[in-house]
DNA sequence: TTATTTATCCATCAAATGATTGAATCACAG
DNA sequence: CTGTGATTCAATCATTTGATGGATAAATAA
């Protein structure tokens, strides 16, 4: 038994993937409502009716976009915890922010439509939603700010929440902040691992020294 | 010579003023298409005729939302400014983050607003914006981090953006973040304030000891 | 009062949009 | 080849949505 996303993500090459890889980045750009069923098709190069052939209506495909999103997420954040087991705060830190800023800066779809399910709302009744509280929690046992996932205080979670936040501001910012600073991309992406560890290792590091 | 914005912003109990309140509230939580004038109008209490008689169309009311909210920011920048003048930096920072937190929950529409333009595109071929590259400079230069507006190096607005966007998503994120740390309203703003200063607050004053 | 401007609403339009139907096409097992 | 199911598309539908016109009422001027 397998579900239609499952099928669509062995092979990267069916209609039902393709049609969700350009949905992941249309609903990322765009927002859920932003978004037409008319926009995807049509990047894909296919009929709206073939996208409703495959996917049913507009909100499970969304739905599955987010699914396949938190699929990836959860993949990338246990190869960042395998890369940095065992490493010293600042290390693991460093390493993380490298590592998380090339992936997401590779997947922007996944900034974006974390982004957009945090601060925006969506006039439907969907319950559906990304697994970031667990993610976080994760993290934050991970980095060793927390004994077990069960157990991280309001305040830990918060620190952890900064630190992911800042990541995909910058990430989905790209092309507001890009022009802004007058850099070009690949400068970009230098600056925003540098400042992100300008920004983060210092008050984590300080505050463990005492 | 008054435009409709500044009659609105004169006379919060006129209609127009009315109309835009409820407008900059809901733009803000479900973002340009997620927005219907219906919707706007239904909340005013008032017909989708009477909004489009008092703002024209759709656009035209947004594009007022973004100029009422960057009047708006830019004041209370101003206030944060006059605040901090003189202190040495750590004092700075501390006082400018109690400041604007406070400020931003009361008036959570504004770093929706922006957080949507940041990272969600529109469909329509709007060239209005907010003045975020001209405030995040003055912020710079406010904060000592720059000698004038003109010459912030792109570093430094790096820095800034970092703070300003961490602050945003606190903020816009209530919703989310608020039931995840299982914490009420007003212990959620105490503990933002604090994680702010629990990041920013090292990095900047470390560096300044070098 | 009367006339004129301002403001509001009801009814309706035109376009956009999510969705469906049925015919045509393709893949391929038998 | 033939038939069967899977896939695709053109045409169309129903609803939503931005917008308008005209009637009505309220405020204001004369």
């Amino acid at each position: 038994m397998s579900t239609p996303l499952e099928k669509a993500r062995k092979d990267p090459e069916s209609m039902k993937a393709r049609i969700l890889a350009v949905a992941r980045r249309i609903f990322g750009e765009y927002g859920f409502h932003g978004t037409t069923t008319r926009m995807i098709a049509q990047e894909v190069g296919i009929d709206i009716s073939t996208l409703h052939y495959h996917w049913g209506g507009k909100k499970d495909l969304y739905e599955s976009v987010v699914v396949d999103i938190n699929k990836d997420l959860g993949q990338e954040l246990i190869e960042a915890e395998k890369a940095i087991h065992g490493l010293p705060l600042a290390e693991r830190l460093a390493i993380s922010i490298d590592m998380m800023t090339d992936y997401l800066f590779a997947n922007p779809d996944i900034s974006n439509m974390i982004l957009f399910r945090y601060f925006g709302k969506t006039r439907y009744e969907g319950n559906l939603d990304f697994s970031v509280p667990e993610f976080t929690a994760d993290i934050a046992r991970s980095m060793g700010l927390a004994r077990d996932k069960k157990n991280a205080p309001p305040e830990t979670m918060m620190k952890v929440l900064a630190v992911m936040n800042s990541i995909h501001a910058f990430i989905s910012g790209e092309n507001f902040f890009c022009p802004m600073v007058k850099v070009d991309r690949e400068r970009y992406i230098a600056l925003v691992k540098e400042t992100l560890k300008f920004i983060h290792i210092p008050a984590f590091t300080q505050n463990e020294a005492k």
